[in-house]
DNA sequence: ATCACTATTATTAGGCA
DNA sequence: TTGCCTAATAATAGTGA
């Protein structure tokens, strides 16, 4: 009966070693969960073992990956970090998209209108570079202008004839 | 000197569970670090409190997150995957908001004309609200509209003068 | 390889400065 | 608070069945 103090160092014996190995991954786990228990902290803990086919865990799978997550959140660590610089990088444009669309998508008459408006004064602007006029794409650009500048003028009209009670004013009429 | 067995229980009492913590954190990094020394296993634990601004980490960061990266590798678990499936919709998100925002943004003159064209029409025509002819705010949006309108007929003078060589082909004047 | 046992050592609750 | 102290409790190394 030699129980002599054990000295802090590996165990070369192979069953001895799982021996000591399975006592005390047993405590561990106690002493996890007692100071769990009395203190009301998150505690983990995770043990490998080339004896267990898959790795001890305590409190549980679940528990412990909340531990893992608010480490891995609270820590500065590189692989956790890219994947939250990735998330916010990713979620920043999304934000910024979606300001985007909101904004085309404001039901402020006013702005819309205006904004649509001076869009389409650009891009039609843009149909016509200086000095292109034998561009026969041009001719077709400026039909269809054409038509959508009458397509708009009427609706235009109709509207300011329900305004103004019947009377029919004219605007104009392109081309 | 009551030393009685301690009940597993919550410590309500702030300061004792406190103590209570800091004791048994000790303990239990000290045991975590003993079970890997003499059974050279891999072995980790995180230990959260209100106490410590950080998570108290053994056997250290490092080798926590090795541990950690090699426990989720191998357990198949609902938050990573989560994870994984949140940075996924996210990504399907962007992809689709980037898809629109190229879309916009293409350089096509006619799609980009007729889009916008329509879509101006649209706005010009959801201004006017069915038997809205007698509301203040519809007034101001078609002296808008006739402003933006005679801008856009000047330019589209400007430029027909442009390609037709000078002769000055007179569209409209709205109001 | 487990178990049960137990001598020892280690941990720690509570008291006190 | 914090640290030390010490009794009480718990953990466990080594043993033998």
């Amino acid at each position: 009966m030699t129980r002599r103090k054990v000295k802090l160092a590996f165990i070369v014996n192979n069953s001895s070693r799982k021996t000591t190995y399975k006592k005390r991954k047993r405590g561990l786990l106690k002493k996890a969960h007692e100071i769990f228990t009395l203190c009301g902290i998150n505690a983990g803990a995770i043990i490998y073992s080339p004896y267990d086919p898959t790795p001890e865990v305590w409190p549980s799978v679940e528990g412990m990956n909340q531990v893992i997550t608010t480490f891995r959140n609270l820590t500065e660590i590189d692989r956790h970090n890219n994947m939250v610089n990735q998330q916010e990088f990713v979620q920043q444009r999304i934000t910024k998209a979606d300001k985007l669309l909101l904004k085309k998508k404001k039901d402020n008459r006013e702005v819309n209108l205006t904004e649509d408006m001076y869009r389409f004064l650009q891009i039609g602007q843009l149909t016509i570079p200086a000095g292109g006029h034998n561009n026969p794409a041009l001719a077709k650009d400026l039909n269809d202008l054409g038509y959508l500048v009458d397509q708009y003028l009427n609706s235009l009209n109709r509207r300011i004839q329900i305004l103004e009670g019947g009377s029919d004013v004219e605007i104009g009429e392109s081309l």
